[in-house]
RNA sequence: GGUCUGGUAGUUCAGCUGGUUAGAAUACCUGCCUGUCACGCAGGGGGUCGCGGGUUCGAGUCCCGUCCAGACCGCCA
């Protein structure tokens, strides 16, 4: 036997108690005499104490071997402190130690194994099963278990069954590159990894099995970001004989029950925005709504003085912040330098100041007077307004990133409050110039609103719905097409031939035939819910072998090459 | 594919307009210490300044290339 009781349990009712431990050495406290050892574990931490005039020989003799992330077991009296410390939960005992046994020892760790490590990302992630000994990971992945359960008792409790699909399917062109495993007993033919279980879904609905759901993996193979991962798991959800009110009503639902039951919050019931004012107010369909600084529109009312600058722009966007006129010179500049880079790729900023006094001070001095520019921003005083003109489409996404910005620096983006609200009425395709064809915004299974596609394609608005939280995209889905015609007449929007429409979509096409309900769903990025529920952006921490930017896993040192026997049973040639 | 930032002791970093033997903290090692809990005190070891080239009397520092890491843009139906 390793253990009575693990390092996080011991209280002072168990004081007398004889106890066997076993862990990790954290931290050894040698005062020559009196020696005092960390003793961890997942649970906690444990004090382990030798006084050289008690013990044997031996425990000396092993006790002078020991070093940090030494595995050791002991044999002891739990003793009330001296000196109690209430930073830890057995902090009112310790273990006076009669025996100890190293089980096995360890080098000297490349960082320190503490809540606020010295170590850098780099080789955190080459030692991550040391990494991974630390409290804030270790809590992270304790979280996400916590969570995953709660999502599962919710779904069940609402009927939802866990079904699996397969993890090697069938690459189609449409949306993100597909990862490609190569078939060694089908020559010269490929499996593509699920980039999500979607057509899968849908044929399960057709099956009747009414709700689904399933906790699953993902594949992309498109370039990281720190919220995005080559693989990540996606909660996936679809239900039969529903519409958009009743997917909506059942996942704010788990959302709702998840923020209650992980972390006591309530939610506040969703806000709906159109896809159209997101973009409108707040230049992104991702919009974080737990401060204000909606936009407004000048490209009308600022055009015609003379201004060259806001006459040639196809429009003019700007936004309020409050208390902004105490914004110094320079780090009004600095505003101006930040939209300026490339990244965000604006020419210039326009700041107009309001000041508690009612005058005015701005960079278009010269073109505007005062009562024009109160008049063009309907500012306050003590606000600062900044004003971004050009091509439409741009000046939304650079004013949206300004706002976020801006509401960084003021300390708005306030890590207690959590809002999420439903984005809708998505347009359906999206031309693409590049390609000069449309593509689908959601994906092509989705349906047009009221059944039907608008003459121009570009004006058909799709069923569908993303839930956003504190301006990070969770999730989103859609009522799907359950008709033949009607998938065929998108799949022939997006391009497809006939035979292309068949030849990779001909078994959904064809599922259709025999009876598809209505159905629909939504599938939720677990990793994003995990870290926005931790208020983190960044969800590496919440993975506990996650990759590198560039898509490598520097522990295992993947991907690698692999040998040519392996290429020449899978009929490969590298060039 | 692109933009930006960084790479100096085991680790995290400092190192100014180029100029003696490249520093700090922490970790590590040795000794002392009978109530520590970021224990304390004294001492010690530890560096191809990512790599390659160039400029210069002289390069951690400037220039070019390259690799690695991070953030972002493109991309992510």
């Amino acid at each position: 036997m390793y253990r009575t009781h693990n390092c996080g349990e011991l209280r002072k009712s168990d004081i007398n108690s004889k106890v066997k431990l076993s862990g990790w050495v954290q931290r050894i406290r040698n005062k020559g005499f009196l020696i005092w050892i960390d003793l961890r574990d997942r649970y906690g931490i444990t004090q382990l104490f030798i006084n050289s005039e008690n013990v044997s020989d031996d425990v000396i003799k092993t006790t002078k071997l020991l070093g940090r992330e030494f595995v050791i077991s002991i044999d002891g009296k739990v003793i009330e402190r001296e000196a109690y410390n209430n930073k830890i939960a057995t902090g009112e005992i310790e273990i006076s130690v009669d025996s100890i046994e190293i089980l096995n020892k360890s080098e000297i760790p490349p960082f320190t194994i503490e809540d606020e490590s010295d170590g850098g990302d780099e080789l955190r992630m080459k030692y991550r099963y040391l990494d991974l000994r630390r409290n804030p990971i270790k809590n992270n992945l304790i979280f996400r278990n916590d969570l995953s359960f709660e999502i599962r008792k919710y779904l069940k409790d609402n009927g939802f069954i866990d079904i699996e699909t397969p993890y090697l399917i069938k690459s189609t062109p449409e949306g993100a590159r597909d990862f490609v495993v190569p078939s060694r007993i089908n020559l010269g033919e490929f499996y593509a990894l699920p980039q999500s279980p979607q057509t899968f879904k849908q044929l399960l609905m057709i099956s009747g099995f009414d709700k689904y759901f399933q906790i699953v993996k993902c594949f992309r193979d498109e370039d990281l970001r720190a919220d995005r991962q080559p693989e990540f798991t996606q909660i996936d959800c679809e239900m039969s004989f529903v519409n958009q009110d009743d997917v909506i009503s059942t996942f704010e639902g788990l959302i709702k029950y998840l923020f209650k039951n992980c972390l006591n919050i309530n939610l506040k019931d969703f806000k709906k925005i159109s896809y159209g004012e997101a973009i409108e107010k707040y230049g992104t369909d991702k919009p974080d709504t737990r401060f204000e600084m909606d936009f407004f529109n000048l490209s009308e009312k600022a055009k015609g003085t003379g201004f060259k600058i806001f006459d040639e722009s196809e429009a003019i966007y700007g936004f309020n912040v409050k208390s902004g006129a105490e914004l110094s010179r320079k780090e009004i500049d600095s505003y101006v330098d930040w939209v300026k880079r490339p990244q965000i790729g604006a020419l210039g900023l326009i700041w107009i100041k309001h000041n508690m006094d009612g005058s005015i001070k701005s960079s278009i001095d010269k073109f505007f007077d005062a009562d024009q520019l109160k008049n063009l921003t309907n500012s306050s005083p003590g606000d600062i307004s900044f004003i971004i003109s050009g091509n439409k489409k741009k000046t939304l996404t650079q004013l949206g990133a300004l706002r976020i910005e801006v509401a960084e620096r003021f300390g708005l983006r306030n890590n207690k409050e959590f809002e999420a609200i439903w984005v809708t009425d998505f347009p359906l395709f999206e031309w693409d110039e590049e390609s000069k064809s449309y593509h689908s915004m959601h994906h092509p299974f989705t349906s047009p609103v009221d059944g039907v596609i608008n003459k121009d394609p570009s004006k058909t608005f799709a069923n569908a719905y993303d839930l956003v939280i504190n301006g990070n995209e969770i999730g989103g889905g859609s009522i799907r097409i359950h008709n033949k015609e009607l998938q065929q007449k998108v799949f022939s929007i997006l391009g497809f031939s006939e035979k292309e429409a068949d030849d990779q979509f001909g078994f959904l096409l064809n599922a259709f035939k025999y009876g598809a309900p209505p159905h629909g769903g939504i599938a939720f990025g677990l990793d994003r819910l995990v870290a926005v529920m931790n208020n983190d952006e960044t969800i590496r921490d919440y993975i506990a072998f996650p990759k590198n930017n560039s898509g490598r896993d520097v522990m295992i040192d993947s991907p690698s090459k692999i040998d040519n026997q392996q290429l020449d049973d899978l009929n490969i040639k590298l060039n």
